[in-house]
RNA sequence: GGGCACGUAGCUCAGCGGGAGAGCACUACCUUGACAUGGUAGGGGUCACAGGUUCGAUCCCUGUCGUGCCCA
């Protein structure tokens, strides 16, 4: 029995029960041994999140592709787990320490601090994965991993010492962005240049041997700059190698100003003569533009700020060096000074001496901390680093090739253009939480990378026995006694960046490095479904590191979807306060009601303003299905063993099952070309507007009529058409359709696992030959599913159901169109004379009788050579159907009417001969296109003769 | 500055070379035996603007204006 109201959340509830005890999401099912995998790997949440809007659409469209492919009998294997997102997750737990007004990270020491970590871990780090399950999603959940599990931290491990090997990691002292508020370096992905009002400084330096005077120009040189601050790390000054005025001073020195330090002025191509004065300083170790200026030119580097970004003088050999008598008390002044303050009082100070030109208002952009959202400092350090250039060639090589391909296909270039122009990864992180780096560094700073400290002690101790360092002897104890080679190496203290682990997914998840039946089954995966927002943090890097562990592409298709925004477009965010979050809309419409509103308007390459009246109206979608359920029950609807749509006699039940097949067909291969918006619009208007509107409706009679063999015919139709609705329906709607489903017959199994109405046919050889010859193989955008005709059974096409169903739906809307124009209430019956009628109409209108008179409202219905004086005459399928309303009708309304419509035909006719009076038109259109437009002439000049009939008619009754 | 999108009904969006579509909102009517979370009918658009290609442009090309995003 259905009950009587669709309440979403009780069947979400048990529905998710049922699916978890039977196991339907579980790879590897016995019965699908022989099947072809189908593979998803998860975009793993964040453990410290809780579903937004981008997981709740990203989710439903993995999970309408993975139950649709096990729909099709594909062995799904759809991997889930999350990710340790080392800053994010190590900002939580130290703001809830900071919160509970306990110690501190440092104060805790990193091993009490780590266990916090994952205690925390242990508490919260479930709610995504129940915030997922609530959404529906058909991961194996018996497979959930996490990127700090022990098999991943296994991969990772593995994957640093290989790429050390082979010389593709590699530590290095460069510049950095550095986040001076959680001391860490990140990558140039987690910069996010902001646009800051601030100031162009113009300085003046004077230049060496002349006596500095604000009034004489050749006593100097002014530089601009937006920093002032970094000017006490400044080594050189740069101007354009052909910028006419200061070809005299290349060569010389400045005097830097408050500091005293002899600085070279050099020419160099990265000063723009017109931006500032077009001479600029440099400062190598406080921005990367001056690092490279400095490195053409052996310019000095002498950072000047520590790690928090406060002025760092005193003791600091780089900047005291060459510095003349009395700098040092300079140095005590301003050391340990922010440098924003220092920003102020630098300015001030070089004010008072005269250095100051002028200050101009500047707005230019910033480095901030995607984390933190403090101003980046490039920092002088030691990180180790990926060779990413040379492990992308082959990842574009691959999206070259077509051996994945991106959908849609615009994002290739974004991917390209990214790709080509890589810089090193820098992978270090000195935070506590992630994979801490597998190298130890010997008493003289070697590094030892190994899988495991054993491992690194017997290759630190083979090298300083070699050395000389230690004697063998030495050597032979502290590798046999752990108390003796205490403290002897010791552990770098970074981690790696969260990405490193997660480029690894696609195959550490599935068991790598061991050689898992699972990496051999499920490796490459199908697709990856993703956020554009991701494609170089994830995706690249996951090409990278596929390619060169797996030697195979990681995913073949890579689907983008758009970024969920408010209905104005606004990007969701905390700080604006116009967040929709989906657990509430689950709340309120159900997580149906969700899914297919995503779906509906994920269209391609288009962002997602998402406004809840569509939830709302996708809900009523949802009422409507089980509505239309509730009516098939009611009539005892069923379908008996053996039923075969094909064979179906009458003309209605023929006519749905062409419908059905129709659509079928639509939404099969629009999720093939991940055209989801496409799919749920099929399925939407087939359910509401054929299946409910006019099937049911037309069926009506018959089910409410005596038995007969029609009667028995109908009650198994509708319930077969319901069976494929819920079919198709399923994987956008999953838990009501697994409901319906269940209640609505004894079932064999889930809906979840039942077969798709269309399934693909496996090509045969000669197909395939075909195939080969047909397409070279580079043109990887056709494949065999696009070529190949897929369908498994008849399409059920019956052009005779179509025209007269399609007559009864017209004749039926015209009459209902004119009653509301001509006011006529519903309580009130009419008549319909059917005028002229062909034999074909005099056969139909008895058969279909009942069912047009309940729905256009009319007391009878009759034929006759003309229509009766004074009635309502329509045209439908070019013929008369009159209304005979003498009375009761407004003649001049009418008039009006007819008048309409004989200005509507005219119009088509002129419209239908200027084109084919046109020559040209003629000679060049398509056949088909001219043909199609003499029939529109045809059909406009025969509606505009019986139009004028009928005014004729009506003019004599009047 | 470079790149990628996007300007279609009041709103949110489809369509993308041969007569403008959906959902929501709006108007009128209807408690008809699946459904008022419903039914029926209806109003509403020089498809941003200007050129070009074409027999034919909302659709292709160029430019302009406007909006958004990404990268310097």
């Amino acid at each position: 029995m259905i009950e009587k109201n669709y309440q979403p959340a009780d069947i979400e509830t048990r529905m998710s029960v049922v699916w978890e005890d039977s196991l339907a999401f579980k790879a590897g099912r016995p019965d699908r041994r022989d099947a072809v995998p189908f593979t998803i790997v998860i975009p793993p949440p964040n453990v410290t999140g809780s579903l937004h809007m981008g997981h709740a659409l990203n989710n439903t469209l993995q999970d309408i592709l993975c139950r649709f492919e096990r729909m099709r009998g594909r062995d799904v294997l759809w991997q889930p787990g999350t990710d340790h997102a080392g800053i994010a997750t190590q900002m939580v737990v130290e703001r809830q320490l900071m919160e509970r007004q306990q110690p501190g990270r440092r104060e805790m020491g990193r091993e009490k601090f780590l266990e916090r970590v994952w205690q925390w871990k242990a508490e919260s780090g479930d709610t995504i994965i129940n915030q997922l399950k609530r959404l529906g999603a058909s991961c194996d959940w018996s497979r959930e991993r996490f990127t700090m599990d022990e098999g991943l931290s296994k991969a990772v491990v593995k994957v640093f010492v290989e790429l050390h090997r082979e010389g593709l990691i590699y530590k290095d002292k460069r510049l950095v962005n550095w986040d001076t508020k959680l001391l860490t370096a990140i990558s140039d992905l987690e910069v996010q240049q902001t646009e800051v009002k601030g100031h162009l400084w113009y300085l003046r330096y004077p230049i060496e041997g002349k006596t500095f005077n604000p009034e004489d120009t050749s006593s100097f040189i002014v530089v601009a700059t937006t920093r002032p601050e970094t000017m006490l790390g400044d080594t050189g000054v740069a101007v354009h190698p052909e910028d006419d005025r200061y070809q005299k001073l290349i060569g010389k020195n400045v005097v830097l100003p408050l500091v005293g330090r002899k600085i070279k002025i050099v020419a160099d191509e990265y000063s723009d003569p017109e931006k500032g004065s077009g001479a600029v300083k440099v400062t190598p170790a406080h921005d990367f533009n001056d690092f490279e200026v400095g490195n053409r030119h052996g310019l000095r580097r002498i950072s000047v700020l520590d790690r928090e970004g406060c002025l760092d003088l005193l003791d600091n050999e780089d900047y005291l060096r060459d510095l003349p008598e009395g700098a040092a008390q300079f140095a005590e002044e301003f050391h340990k000074v922010d440098r924003f303050a220092a920003r102020k009082r630098i300015v001030e100070r070089l004010e008072s001496f005269g250095f100051v030109e002028r200050i101009e208002p500047h707005t230019h952009m910033v480095p901030h901390g995607d984390r933190s959202n403090s101003v980046i400092e490039p920092y002088l350090t030691d990180q180790w680093y990926v060779d990413a250039k040379t492990l992308a060639r082959p990842a574009i090589a691959a999206v070259r090739s077509g051996e994945t391909t991106f959908v849609p296909k615009n994002w290739e270039k974004t991917y390209y253009e990214w790709m080509e122009n890589i810089q090193p990864w820098c992978i270090s992180r000195q935070l506590w939480w992630g994979h801490q780096i597998p190298a130890w560094y010997g008493p003289d700073g070697k590094v030892f990378v190994a899988e495991t400290e054993e491992e690194a002690i017997s290759h630190a101790l083979g090298y300083y026995v070699e050395q000389e360092v230690i004697t063998p002897e030495q050597g032979r104890e502290m590798a046999l006694d752990r108390n003796k080679r205490e403290g002897f190496i010791t552990r770098d203290e970074d981690v790696l960046d969260t990405w490193f682990s997660s480029a690894l997914w696609p195959f550490s998840t599935l068991g790598w490095p061991d050689e898992t039946p699972e990496v051999q089954r499920y490796y490459p995966t199908n697709a990856l479904v993703t956020g554009f927002d991701i494609i170089f943090f994830w995706v690249a890097r996951m090409m990278m590191m596929g390619l060169h562990f797996m030697k195979e592409v990681p995913f073949s298709t890579i689907y983008i979807h758009a970024l969920v925004r408010d209905e104005k477009g606004a990007k969701m965010s905390k700080s604006k306060g116009n967040v929709i979050d989906p657990l509430n809309l689950i709340d309120e419409y159900g997580a149906d009601a969700l899914r297919f509103t995503l779906a509906a308007m994920a269209a391609q390459g288009r962002d997602i303003k998402l406004a809840t009246s569509r939830v709302e109206g996708y809900r009523n979608f949802a009422t409507k299905l089980w509505n239309a359920c509730r009516f098939a029950e009611m009539n005892h609807c069923a379908v008996p063993d053996g039923f075969e749509p094909a064979k179906a006699k009458e003309t209605l039940n023929r006519w749905i099952a062409h419908e059905t097949a129709h659509t079928t067909r639509e939404v099969t291969e629009a999720i093939e070309a991940y055209r989801f918006n496409d799919a749920a619009g099929s399925i939407y208007r087939f359910v509401w507007n054929v299946y409910c509107d006019w099937y049911v409706e037309l069926a009506k009679p018959v089910l409410l009529g005596p038995d007969s063999p029609a009667k028995d015919e109908t009650r198994a139709m509708v319930a077969w058409a319901r069976d494929e609705i819920l079919k198709l329906l399923h994987p956008f709607m999953p838990f009501i359709t697994e409901e319906l489903w269940e209640v609505t017959a004894r079932r064999e199994g889930l809906l979840a696992l039942a077969p798709w109405p269309l399934k693909p046919v496996e090509p045969t050889p000669e197909q395939l030959a075909m195939l080969a010859a047909t397409t070279g193989p580079t043109d990887a955008l056709v494949s065999p599913a696009w070529v190949l005709p897929i369908f498994d059974h008849a399409d059920f096409t019956d052009p005779a159901a179509e025209a007269e169903i399609g007559w009864v739906i017209d004749l039926v809307t015209q009459i209902r169109s004119v009653r509301a124009e001509m006011n006529i209430a519903p309580a009130t019956l009419t008549a319909l004379v059917l005028a002229g009628a062909s034999a074909e109409t005099k056969e139909r209108a008895p058969r279909w009788a009942d069912v047009i008179k309940r729905m256009a409202r009319l007391s009878d219905i009759s034929f006759a050579d003309r229509a009766p004086d004074g009635a309502v005459q329509l045209l439908v399928r070019g013929e008369v159907a009159a209304l005979p309303l003498k009375g009761v009708i407004d003649v001049a309304a009418e008039r009006a009417r007819l008048d309409k419509e004989i200005a509507k035909a005219e119009a088509d006719i002129k419209r239908a001969e200027s084109k084919l009076a046109n020559e040209k038109f003629v000679a060049n259109a398509a056949e088909e296109v001219v043909e199609e437009e003499r029939e529109k002439r045809e059909a406009a000049l025969a509606r505009k003769a019986k139009l004028l009939e009928a005014m004729e008619r009506l003019k004599q009754a009047s």
